[in-house]
DNA sequence: ACATTAATTATGT
DNA sequence: ACATAATTAATGT
């Protein structure tokens, strides 16, 4: 692990687009990377962030506990996205939990590097701002979802976020790409297992979607979508 | 309209 | 065999 980076492992993400590849190199050689097996915690709530980090394989969840144990799935991270950068928000700790779903491969760089990289790489500057823009348009999102829809509407809602974002497709729909529970969904959808796996039962039956353990795929779409508003 | 409780079954190591 | 996931029905708010 460490120095040897190849820099044609980062060169398409959108941290490193536009920029040059000297700086691409300055950059990498700054980073070390880490292997994580599933169920590992890549930081902790409120431990201090001393790094931040790239997901270049595998799949990442940020979550939180609630005082009474439930816990909340904030966000979910797939590969080439970025992670723990704390700072970006002004925070001296991470804010939730970053869990390893699947076998997973980061690079992670000290946090004393985060103003640097900031001022001297405008791209990577940029694609933060892209990065926290996009999470709080997601935010704002759920929050509607949140306050406004019936249990289905959120559930279809989440598990239409899941296609976007992690779908791969597949001879028979689309596949969410990494491993998922019912109890998953709940947590992203605010509900119960018992519901998630109702809900997902009857979309079952109707052919919308297929399921096997901590698999879901999609395949029709355009049916999900229909069940996520508010009139369908 | 949804959660909770509980009992039952399936699936992966 | 053991733990974890998923289903299903009954009951509760």
């Amino acid at each position: 692990m460490g120095k040897l980076l190849d820099e044609s492992l980062v060169t398409g993400l959108p941290p490193f687009l536009g920029l040059q590849r000297d700086q691409i190199r300055l950059i990498l050689d700054e980073a070390v990377s880490q292997r994580h097996d599933a169920g590992a915690n890549v930081f902790s709530e409120g431990s201090p962030a001393t790094q931040f980090f790239l997901l270049l394989d595998g799949h990442v969840r940020a979550q939180r506990t609630t005082p009474n144990g439930d816990q909340v799935i904030l966000h979910q991270i797939p590969p080439g996205e970025m992670f723990g950068i704390a700072r970006a928000m002004g925070l001296e700790a991470y804010p939730a939990t970053a869990v390893v779903v699947a076998e997973s491969i980061v690079l992670a760089w000290p946090m004393r590097l985060w103003e640097p990289f900031m001022a001297r790489f405008d791209g990577f500057a940029r694609n933060t701002f892209r990065t926290v823009g996009a999470r709080m348009h997601d935010k704002n999102d759920r929050i509607m979802e949140m306050a406004t829809l019936a249990v289905e509407q959120r559930i279809s809602s989440a598990l239409l976020r899941l296609v976007n974002q992690s779908g791969r497709k597949t001879p028979q729909g689309i596949e969410i790409d990494f491993p998922i529970t019912r109890q998953d969904l709940s947590e992203m959808s605010g509900t119960t297992l018992h519901t998630v796996s109702r809900t997902l039962s009857a979309w079952e039956k109707a052919g919308i979607v297929q399921s096997e353990r901590k698999k879901i795929t999609v395949l029709q779409p355009h049916r999900l979508v229909v069940l996520s508003q508010p009139q369908g």
